[in-house]
DNA sequence: CACAATAAGTTTCGATACGCAACCTATGTT
DNA sequence: AACATAGGTTGCGTATCGAAACTTATTGTG
């Protein structure tokens, strides 16, 4: 996982801090409002000492804030920060991903709705700032500030063709 | 893992699926415009082994497809299915997080941009059919058709609480 | 056409990470 | 004071991963 194009890229740099097996399900935990120790081991039926592991990952990361209770005491609440708060949208689509693709023939276990109205929540996907919704082959990828050579010539063959976009192959399916 | 909760969440189903270390990135590159095994491999790093069991499953999860090249050969081309490519959103709002979050002071090594306008993609975040972003606390979680008894107590429970809202603590950051 | 090189894997084996269970210790509770 | 609970840590057996070697089919070259 030492690959300097890896390291150049923030899909990979987000994906060593949240993208392994359990990382991304305490963090379903806390938007779903569970905030302590006990809560995550028994809804998630994940091992202690790898969830000591993973908090303490998500802490130094400062995707989520250790708040001891009872001062000097070894209790604890966990809560999402500004920065753990903004990986939503990622679970949502996961979620929806989820209800759309594997539902069984019972129908999705759970459904995302809008308070005020009621809705269920549309698919979470990519717009402009006209909220005018955007399909991959609308998008291109570019070098930012940060790129370096390696980066800059890969990015310039990807531009080549048409990335993000559906392939010309007939389907299969 | 196989807690009957976590069975129930089509995020848990999904991450099953492919939040492992290395799936997630051989997604992003089937998204940037790699589709063959050597790509893969020399673009990762990852391991062959590794790299073939990934392609293996995401074959039977329908998530690509192969396509053999000459006939009864040996080689191959991945594609993204329809179920593949929209997993996109996922891969971008990832990509956004870690430009936003994780850039050193160069900044952020890549950029999506909007072909036409040339725009910066605004953050990918939930919106109603209206169009209007949505917050966390906007939202709410129902059971869906499929949902257990127990997946409806969980519900019920966490519908008492503000779940996916910012915390009422003050912040220490 | 022979030969080398490349693509796409599979196999083997040592290192790493994971899960279970037992243990530890500081708070709360009765 | 006695007990239970929360929040961990430690040790150990097992499963998964990664590097390198091996295999087989296809492609390119003299």
């Amino acid at each position: 996982m030492a690959n300097t194009l890896n390291a150049q890229c923030s899909v990979s740099r987000t994906l060593d801090l949240i993208g392994d097996q359990w990382t991304m399900l305490v963090l379903r935990e806390l938007f779903w409002g569970a905030h302590r120790f006990e809560e995550f081991r028994a809804n998630l039926g994940i091992a202690r000492n790898i969830l000591s592991d993973r908090l303490r990952k998500l802490t130094e990361a400062q995707i989520i804030e250790r708040h001891a209770t009872s001062a000097g005491g070894r209790r604890a609440e966990y809560h999402l920060s500004r920065r753990g708060r903004e990986l939503l949208p990622v679970i949502l689509r996961l979620l929806q991903w989820g209800d759309r693709w594997l539902a069984d023939e019972c129908g999705p276990p759970v459904e995302i709705r809008v308070r005020a109205s009621g809705e269920l929540l549309p698919p979470i996907r990519p717009r402009g700032a006209d909220g005018q919704a955007l399909r991959g082959s609308e998008l291109v990828l570019q070098p930012g500030p940060g790129a370096n050579d390696e980066m800059r010539a890969r990015l310039a063959a990807i531009r080549q063709q048409a990335p993000m976009a559906a392939p010309a192959l007939q389907s299969r399916k």
